[in-house]
DNA sequence: AATGAATGAGATTTCATTCAT
DNA sequence: GATGAATGAAATCTCATTCAT
């Protein structure tokens, strides 16, 4: 039959990766086709070929990174046996540079503010709460889940913008004190 | 006669308001010059002999955004006189549409977003963490007014992605733990 | 088992049916291989697969084109027994909308414009005025079959741009006059 | 006040100019902002500073053209002072290169095709079969004129296919039956 | 002091064509 | 024989910025 076979599989991801690096470094508003072909090393003319314009290059980088992070999330909170052991969990996310580093952080930002005008991307936002949420209502009421879920998304950008790391005994307090006074 | 007099004195401040708007309604990533002018009502060319650059019309109105931003925070909780009313100003603050209406909201973000690739936009990021900070601490022990900063911070963002208004009764039981819990 | 046979064999006519159509609806300025395999539902490769780029399609496509045209124009005059008859028949061709509908027209415009760039088409529209000029002198002198040619081939035209059927009465009257003077 | 001035005054009509003669030598299929810009020695942003894309300056081009031929028409017709003149006038624009020389052939060509893709050509056309039209009543009935409108838009179309001058005594011959038939 | 005409650089996108299979 | 993935070249268009006035 030989139908053509494609000659680099992953070609796809690998512009997305690329994409959401140059997103990282230089920002939405500085993110072209030629910086991404340059980075993912591949030629220009590709981009258009794999995908329907710049927005929908975006958009569906922003899906990979959400993906990722959603399932980053889930497993830090899954692998909690006990509500104690989650509630530690809770403390590493919102304290922990693993959960959320600063490219993250950066990317999650220009998901936020690129979300305003981009319906795709919005739905990704509103659906990335979701799941967190769900994640911790394994372990906690709705409510709780709420504000912990509150806390896990505000207190780093706190952390990213002072520039140094938080008072682990403080978080760990409001953590308490939040799971306490939903119950 | 005709002593040459400026013919449009608040002329750099409806730039920045129109650099708002575009800002706002189309995202930083599609702000030009252009749009720019035509929005304020101003020739091209003054854009670039009142400021330096489209990147120095983006911050200075991230600038006058944040300044304006921070005197409805301040003045909102200034005007409590008690803690009571300090409580009661908090809860308005993370439920009420006044305070962060639509608009700001998407402003916000796209200020965060920019920030990470813009030195005086992240500076400017900072001394406004700083400063609610510190309108909470005429109230509040500086933990608390960390913790209660997160929540003013983090939870209009869910509400924002969520579409609808927030548990206010939620929102009140859990300023009540936070301040509790600091104190 | 399985001997090759070619499984759509008439795939060459349906390529240049789809060109026809898409000059039609589009002009040769915004012809494409893309358009014209989309509209005949083949694979884009077997454009370049049966023709030798996208000016031997249009070249092939008009000269299909002319083909039928001149069959039609030719049995419409030749099935006249009588120069009566013949008369009418010219009289039908230039005010009728069965020989020459809207899409032909546009075609044909489309046909004369690409020949001045097209050595191939050039030599298409020459055969196709000797072709139905030999159509009338079965009728006529050739002086006359010239200049009823001509308004067969003009007055269509006019009757296009002005987007209402024409005049019978005088239509008929300037063939009888034509036909008189030449005689 | 010195607002800044056109340091290049008629450029637009050196665009226009040039974007006819790459119609002219290539077709509108061919006819790209490049071209047009290397022709008439402007760079290549000028193109879209002074027009509203490809369309809206081969349009342009085209109304260029239409009316100085329409000038050409008007006052070949408008010259003759009696009806023997005028008749003279017409075999004139029928046979003569004067009035319609390869090139503006080959350009008519070109904008009628393009008509049927373009609302303002086609517009364009219909006002010139209109002016023509007016420009041979002032001499004869309207019926006349119409007829012999197609023939002098026609008759030039079979002379170029052709590539060999027009027999003047039948042309002359056929004007006057025409003009004696509708008289 | 102020402007808007002008442009070069580069952004996005389209597309004819090639060629491995 | 046939295909469609792939790409280089070029097309259209946008825009920050410059600068004569």
């Amino acid at each position: 039959m030989s139908r053509r076979v494609p000659n680099d599989p992953d070609r796809r991801e690998r512009i997305l990766d690329a994409a959401l690096d140059v997103i990282a470094e230089r920002g939405v508003h500085a993110t072209t086709h030629r910086r991404i072909a340059e980075r993912a090393e591949v030629p220009l003319g590709s981009l258009t070929y794999y995908f329907d314009g710049l927005h929908d290059i975006i958009a569906q980088a922003f899906t990979r990174m959400s993906d990722r992070m959603s399932a980053l999330y889930r497993s830090s909170v899954a692998l909690a046996a006990t509500r104690k052991e989650a509630e530690r969990a809770v403390v590493d996310l919102i304290c922990g540079e693993e959960y959320m580093p600063e490219r993250e952080m950066t990317l999650l930002f220009e998901m936020y503010a690129y979300a305003e005008h981009s319906e795709p991307v919005a739905r990704l936002s509103r659906d990335w709460m979701v799941r967190s949420r769900e994640s911790l209502m394994a372990h906690f009421p709705e409510d709780v889940a709420r504000v912990l879920d509150v806390l896990v998304e505000g207190w780093p950008m706190h952390r990213r913008f002072e520039g140094r790391p938080l008072d682990r005994a403080l978080v760990a307090r409001t953590v308490r004190a939040v799971i306490a006074s939903g119950g």
